[in-house]
DNA sequence: TATCAAATTTAGAATTATTCTAAAAACCAT
DNA sequence: ATGGTTTTTAGAATAATTCTAAATTTGATA
């Protein structure tokens, strides 16, 4: 067994997601050390090319149930397709429109400061900054 | 013919869309004076409650239209629906995420400031901050 | 290792938002 | 009023996502 499986077992269980084949496989193709910004589409197009055989309604679902855990971040900029993220620290986009494509802005390269005050009972859950170029 | 009308009507006019009998309409029910945010539902919700007979299409291709031309603007915060905002001005947005409902920061209770450099031959077409809360 | 209940996966149907189509109606310059 | 052009519309088409319920996999236990 590769060391690389043992620690993507290892992640989804310290998530509480059972490690399943396509679970594994799925986060073999999204944990892989690099950034990335992925719709299903991708999804489906990666595990095709990895000869990984599965069914869009387990993308669908193991994508969402990994976004549950913190295992991936929903990004919306456009509405209908979702993206993923899975760089899960702090950080802002750029979104490249006319290539439906995100890229990160480290969150020290924008000054946010000065957030109002927030409704009664309310807290932040997130500050999105998206500059659309 | 009512003053409010008239204004309407110059309003589309200025903007190079034909004020035809249901723009009108739709053009009634946004632009009255307030800032608001709306759905493609609430406007054909608004649209029944006034009695003004029209489409679904329509009112698509109305809102669409009204989008292009820069009467509103498009506001993108969940996968599935998209909403129209009839505040034009440089502002931000809580978005209520258990109410599907939208709040305008002004833009001088944010401070944004730094942004990074953008990528070669790439130009601002907004710079969105939203507040999940 | 064999058994089996619970969890997962899956194909295809269903749902939802939006766009497309093409026929009918409205518009407006003449 | 006429008639070419634009708009409106109902319903079909499309696309992303979720649902359903049957088949498969999983993993604890014997
Ligand atoms: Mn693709
Ligand atoms: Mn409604
Ligand atoms: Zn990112
Ligand atoms: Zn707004």
């Amino acid at each position: 067994m590769k060391n690389e499986t043992h620690d993507i077992t290892h992640l989804l269980v310290k998530h509480d997601i059972r490690p399943t084949k396509i679970r594994r496989a799925i986060a073999g193709l999204l944990f892989d050390g690099h950034d990335k910004h992925v719709s299903v589409d991708d999804v489906i197009d990666l595990a095709r090319r990895q000869k990984i055989r599965t069914s869009v309604a387990s993308v669908y679902n193991t994508l969402n149930q990994f976004a549950s855990a913190g295992l991936l971040r929903r990004v919306t900029v456009e509405q209908g397709r979702a993206f993923f993220d899975t760089n899960l620290s702090a950080h802002h986009h750029f979104y490249f429109e006319d290539e439906e494509r995100l890229e990160d802005i480290p969150t020290e390269d924008i000054n946010v400061s000065g957030l109002p005050e927030l409704p009664q009972g309310r807290t932040i859950k997130s500050v999105d900054v998206t500059i659309r170029i």
